[in-house]
DNA sequence: GAGTGTATTGCAATCGATTGCATAAAGGGT
DNA sequence: ACCCTTTATGCAATCGATTGCAATACACTC
């Protein structure tokens, strides 16, 4: 006769697994409910003092921790935000990071950071992938101009915030830097110094970094009395060294080579450096460059790189901010912050040659 | 009297909600498990196939996603995954989290990244809160030598795997560099080309790496023949570049300065650099730099810095495989993965001046 | 001492999914 | 025809916490 009942299953939960509210409630004699009043500042009140005091002390012998996910369960709220980062090995973006979660840890959530990667399709499923997780909210560092993914967003009506990057309709709340500043700031310097054929390594055109910072540069060429011919731009396939060395070289292969170029982002002017060492010339001597972002350690460059600096981890606070307003209010309006960037002036701009 | 009842409450769930497994099983006209079974591979046998095929076109119709928070509150496991980092704004850093991402997220794992900081007593904290979070296990980089989260972990028995760094006592899984490797090859380098006076800035001591690298130096000097007194050290006290340049104006102040100098890292050699020209010192001309990490665009320095490669991207899958072997077989015994690193070198080694 | 509060606490439903067990229907063998 | 498998589905408990409502106890007023 086979009756051997089930074994191992009995044990039910002895190990070290962890306690949990029916364990405090039944150290303490009273029922879970109350232990929840008691453990929640908002509920407190409603249980005797003496009794939550005991309550607590219980917990903490027990080593009680409420189970979150258990938690939003029924509150419907998990306390995890989601964030998009285009690339987290771009050292831009690192502080934008640690802006996001100081703020959003200050207030008790936690954030799942997803490196997208290049693949756009890929960005929709992650989407709905954080979704499931039952995030709160989202932070995009990603966005394309058009991207789909905010439509689907809005669909979904999740409070999201947009960082860095911003869509064509406006449609999300956003932190930005102000991208044609930022240009004006550099174009200005470069003309200040003597230059009049100056070029642009600009970023994706789908990106708005990538669109605003090429029409900034234009308006801010044409604002400093440069003609549309002593400017010329090269639009860069991506943020990336490597493209920038490669839009570096056919901009130093034109006829007339500009004397100063400025690019749409620091990765980009790292290939410039690539480029001009290629081609054998030299910075700042034969052609001075402007960055853009101010990334960590490109002080410590040969030659340490004047760049636009932009308030990075600033802006990861703020979108956090943001983010929790609108989790705090999904009715609020959407809303859009402009940071100014500032220059900072290194050795790799000097005036032209002669 | 304030009589007013919650107004608003009653919206239920119209709104754009999620749908749930219900909706589906009411579209389908059948009953919630069987929902449930046939969009789970592991049990979608049990259920017939055009039953099968229409409930899943009906979760597409549906937009139906399973909500993992919900899921995991019956079976156990979360699929969140937390990582302690030591700082993510470290360039070096982010090749070793994107290892560890890349190998969980393709198996449906979510990171949950933690960024530390210094403070060691909220490192407990953090644990704790992310075991309330229920992850289903922990990716260490932070931890010292006597870290009295390791017994916290091990006390909690959730899987738990250390990357980069280990702890004294080798109780827990980890992947590792081999660090006394890593300087006998810049020890090597630099007595090959004649050094005869070497310092080396050693990381905090109560870290792995700290000790390990220091250790390793001075086996590496002895072994090549190197005495006791024509080696220095100088032990900083964080990985950083400002560290780094306090603890190479100490080394450049003794009476008899080395001719080169081995940093534990990149970011202290960063800050020898900064020593140097401090002092008014030319980097290889007067002082050979060695780091260590290889970081992303310490090629791009001035000079470019002579350091030694570890494989970072790699240390990450292995951490995150390691850890996935352990969470499906928990009373797997502890492993340890030892990485070689290999040397590359750049322009800031040249033999010692005359 | 009845009436009216007010302060505490318990009860039970609920969140969304999973899964052991029971049941029902269909197929097969003799 | 009957019994025994298989196969497919439903039922209901469960995970751990929260919270509206009900119930009890105690105090106070007149």
């Amino acid at each position: 006769m086979v009756h051997k009942t089930g074994t191992g299953r009995t044990t039910k939960q002895a190990f070290s697994s962890r306690p949990t509210i029916k364990d405090v409630a039944a150290k303490c004699g009273v029922h879970p409910s109350t232990v929840s009043r008691a453990l929640s500042p908002a509920m407190s009140h409603l249980v005797a003092p003496d009794v939550a005091k005991r309550i607590r002390a219980a917990a903490a012998a027990l080593g009680y921790q409420v189970n979150v996910a258990a938690a939003g369960l029924r509150t419907g709220r998990s306390g995890l935000i989601g964030v998009l980062a285009p690339d987290i090995a771009d050292p831009g973006f690192p502080p934008i990071l640690s802006g996001v979660t100081e703020t959003l840890g200050a207030e008790g959530y936690a954030t799942i950071v997803v490196d997208v990667g290049t693949d756009c399709s890929r960005e929709q499923e992650i989407v709905d992938r954080l979704i499931a997780r039952g995030v709160d909210g989202l932070v995009l560092a990603t966005v394309t101009l058009n991207d789909p993914v905010v439509g689907h967003c809005l669909a979904a009506s999740i409070p999201v915030v947009l960082v860095n990057r911003t869509d064509a309709g406006r449609r999300l709340s956003a932190v930005v830097t102000d991208d044609e500043a930022g240009m004006r700031l550099a174009v200005e310097h470069l003309v200040g110094l003597g230059h009049i054929r100056i070029g642009h390594i600009a970023g994706p055109q789908n990106v708005s970094t990538g669109a605003l910072r090429r029409a900034g540069f234009k308006a801010a060429a044409a604002r400093a009395g440069l003609s549309a011919h002593s400017i010329m731009i090269e639009i860069s396939r991506a943020y990336t060294r490597e493209e920038g060395r490669l839009a570096a070289l056919r901009l130093l292969d034109r006829k007339l080579a500009p004397t100063a170029i400025v690019a749409a982002n620091d990765l980009l002017a790292l290939g410039i450096y690539d480029a001009l060492s290629e081609r054998g010339l030299n910075c700042p001597a034969d052609v001075s460059v402007v960055g853009h972002n101010d990334m960590p350690y490109v002080d410590m460059l040969s030659p340490p790189l004047t760049t636009v600096r932009i308030a990075q981890r600033k802006m990861g606070n703020q979108a956090a901010r943001l983010l929790l307003d609108q989790i705090a209010d999904p009715t609020a309006h959407r809303k859009r912050l402009v940071l100014e960037p500032s220059l900072i002036v290194r050795t790799s701009t000097v005036p032209p040659k002669r």
